[in-house]
DNA sequence: TATGAATGAGACTTCATTCAT
DNA sequence: AATGAATGAAGTCTCATTCAT
C-alpha cells in the first residue's frame, strides 16, 4: 500500500520480495520452520535459491521478517480497536472483531504464530518469542487497563483484571481455534458468541452475582 | 512404582529408558525436536549415542514414545476426572484441580506438548498431532456432556455446550500458562479462580438475571 | 559422442557425472562396493560429497546407474556381433572378438561385473542381479541358437546347444580372465585361441577338420 | 572327525566353533560379508554376540576361517584327485568327479568361494584372494601337467597345455554354476558331459573318429 | 540482478567390538 | 566360559549458503 509512488525498480523489488514471503509463509504455516528448505521457498515463488538471498541474508531472516512483518501490522490494527474514543464494553467488542478477521482471514499467519508463541521457538537463535510475547502482553496489558477502568466504573465485577484480560483472551483465542480447524462445528464467529459466554453476567447486574 | 518386583535386568532397562526419556523431555521442551541432537541427548543422560538407539528406532521414535507415554498419563487422570459420581461442578472442578497439578508438576511436558497440538507439528513423520488431537478432543466432548446435562438441571445457563467447553478449556489453559510464564504476576492458581471467572454466572441463579 | 551439440549446461553437466563415474568405476573395481565411502569417489572425482547427491539419488543409485550403464552399452555390441547375416562360425568369431575387446579396454568394468553376476550381489537392495542376469542369459540363448542351427546344418557336432553355449562362454571367461591376471602367460588372446580350443573338432568333418 | 578322542570341553569346543561357522557360510553366502551383521550370526547360530569372540578375535578372522578352512579340505580332496597312480584321463575325470561332488554339495561355500577369487575381494583386509589364488593356481598348474604329459604321450592334441587347463576349468565351472542356478535347465552333471564337449575331438586320434 | 551448481559442515544411524557380570 | 548392554568411530545423506557466470 505504501509503494504506491516509488520508482518501477523499487515497486519490483518490494513486489518480489512479498512473493517470496507469500510462498514462505504457506509453506512455513503447513510444515514448520525445519521441514522447509530454501530450494522449496525458491520454486514455489519461481525464484532461484541464489535470489532468495539477494532479499534476506539467510533463512532465520526470512523467518524472521516474515513473522515480524505481519506481527506488527496486526499489532497496530489490534492496538487501534482498543484504543478509540469509546466506552469499555466498545473497545472490547471492537478488538475482538479485528481479532476475528485476522484469524479468518490470515490462518496460515496465525497458525505460524501462535506455534512461535505457545509452544517452543522452532528457530531459536532468530529470537522472535520475546519480542513477540513483549507485543502480545502490550495488548494484554491494554486490556488490562480496560477491565480496571470499567472495574473502577461498576461496569465489570470487581475482579483481578489482568486475569479477566488473559481469559479473555484465552477464550476468544480458544473458540477461534477450534473454529479454524472444524469450521463445521461452531457457526461463524461474531464477537458475541465470545462476550456472550465470557460477559453475560460479569457485568455487574444490580441484584445479581455470587455471593 | 509399577516395576518394583520385576528382575533387575528389567528394572535397569526401564530405568535407562526412563533417563533418557527425562534428558530428551528437557531438551526437546527447552530447543524443539530439531534443534536438540541425539549427540545431546545422550550427553545429557549419561549415555553413548549408540545406547539411545538400542532403546528407541530412531530419534523419532524416542519423541514420539515420550510424548505418547505422557499423553495417555495424563488422559487417564483427566478422564477419570471427569467420570466420577459427582456432580456437575465437582466433576469439572476436580478436572480443573488435576490440570492444574500437570501443570505445575510437567511444565516441561505441557510446553512440549502444546507446542505439538496447538503448532505446526514439529516432526511431520511422527504423525502425533492427529492421535493427540483426537484424545483431546474426547476431553473436550466429555465437559461438552457435562455442561449438556448441567443445563437440563437448569444448573446452567442455555449456551450451547461445546462452546462452553471449549471456552472453559481455553480459559484455564490461557491463564495457567501465563502463570507458567510469569508465576510472580498471578498467585498459585487454584480451581476456585479459573471457574469463578468462567462460572460465576452462569449459574442460574434464581432471582438472579438473563432469560 | 552423441552429446555433441548440447548446450553447454547440459554438456557440462553429462561430462561431470561421467567423471564421478569414472572415478566410482575405478574405486569399485579395486575395493567393492562396500569398501568405498563416498568421501573417496568426492575425492577422487574431485567434487564434493554434496555435489555426488545433485547427480545420484544415493550410493547405490551410483553404483547402479554405473553398471547398467555400461552394461546396456555391451550388451548392445555383444548382441549386435551375433545378429548379423553372416555364418554361425562368423557369428561366434565377431561375437568373441567383440568379448575380447571390452575385457582388454574395460577391466576395472569386467572385474566388477563379474563380482555382481558371478558371487553374492554386493549390494543387495540395488537388486542389479536379477536384471543383469537376464540380459547375460539373453547372450547366452542367442549362442544357443546359432549352434542349434549349426547343428541342424551339421556344422557342429550333435550335442545339447544350451550346454555348448555355456561352454563356450565359460572357456573364453576363464582364458580372458587367466590373461587379464597374468597377461605376461599367455598370449594376447585373439578369437583363434579360444576357438582352436573349443571347437577344433567339434566341427563334424567326416574324415578331416577345419581348413 | 579327527575329533573323536579328545576331552569333552574340547569336542563341545570345536562343536560350537563349527556350529558357528556353519550359520556363518549360510548368511555371508546369501548376503554377502557386509550385508551381515555379527548379531545375526549369533542369533542364527543361538549363541550371544560376545561368544563369538573368544572363538574368533574379529568378524574379518571368522570369514578367513570359514574360507581357508573348507578351501584346505577341497585343494586336498582335489589334489588327490589328481595325483593317483592312474591314466593321465582317469586323473582328469576323478578331479572333475570329485569337483562336481564339491559343488554339489556345498553350494554355500562355492558362492562364497567364487565371489571372493573372481570378483573384488569383499573383505579386503582379509587378504584371502592372493592365499586363495595360490591354492587354485596350484591345481591348475597340476592339470597343466597332466596335459603336457598327455600331450607328449600323443593322448592330446599339441595344444598349450596351460591354455587347456584353464579352459577345462572354465567349461567346468561354467556349466556348473549354470546346473547350479538352474538346475532343472540341465540334466544332473555329470564328468561324462564337461569330457564330452571338451575333449571329444581333442584327443588326437589318427584318422579322425567320433562315431 | 538473477541464477543454480557446487560446497561441506553437521546430523542421523549402524554395527563391530568390549567388558562387567 | 558365556553373555549382551553399552560404546563410539565411521559412513551416508541433507541442506543452508556461496559464487562464478
Amino acid at each position: 500500500m505504501e509503494q504506491e509512488r516509488l520508482p518501477r525498480k523499487e515497486r519490483e523489488f518490494l513486489q518480489h520480495r512479498q512473493e517470496i514471503l507469500n510462498a514462505a509463509l504457506t509453506l512455513f504455516s503447513e510444515k514448520g520452520f525445519h521441514n522447509v528448505t530454501m530450494q522449496e521457498i525458491a520454486s514455489s515463488s519461481e525464484f532461484a535459491v541464489g535470489t532468495l538471498y539477494t532479499f534476506f541474508a539467510n533463512k532465520e531472516d526470512l523467518y524472521r521478517e516474515l513473522l515480524e512483518e505481519w506481527v506488527s501490522e496486526f499489532q497496530g490494527i489490534l492496538l487501534e480497536a482498543l484504543e478509540g474514543p469509546w466506552s469499555e464494553m466498545e473497545k472490547i467488542t471492537s478488538w475482538l472483531k479485528e481479532k476475528i478477521r485476522i484469524f479468518n482471514d490470515h490462518r496460515d499467519f496465525v497458525r505460524l504464530y501462535f506455534t512461535e508463541i505457545m509452544g517452543i521457538s522452532t528457530n531459536i537463535r532468530a529470537g522472535l518469542q520475546a519480542k513477540t510475547k513483549v507485543e502480545y502482553e502490550d495488548i494484554l496489558s491494554k486490556i488490562e487497563k480496560i477491565f480496571e477502568v470499567g472495574i473502577k466504573k461498576k461496569l465489570f465485577k470487581k475482579l483481578d483484571p489482568y486475569h479477566l484480560a488473559v481469559a479473555l483472551d484465552g477464550i476468544s483465542n480458544a473458540l477461534l481455534f477450534e473454529y479454524l480447524e472444524y469450521p463445521e462445528k461452531l457457526a461463524r464467529i461474531e464477537p458475541e458468541l465470545i462476550l456472550e459466554i465470557f460477559f453475560n453476567q460479569i457485568h455487574l447486574k444490580p441484584g445479581g452475582e455470587s455471593t
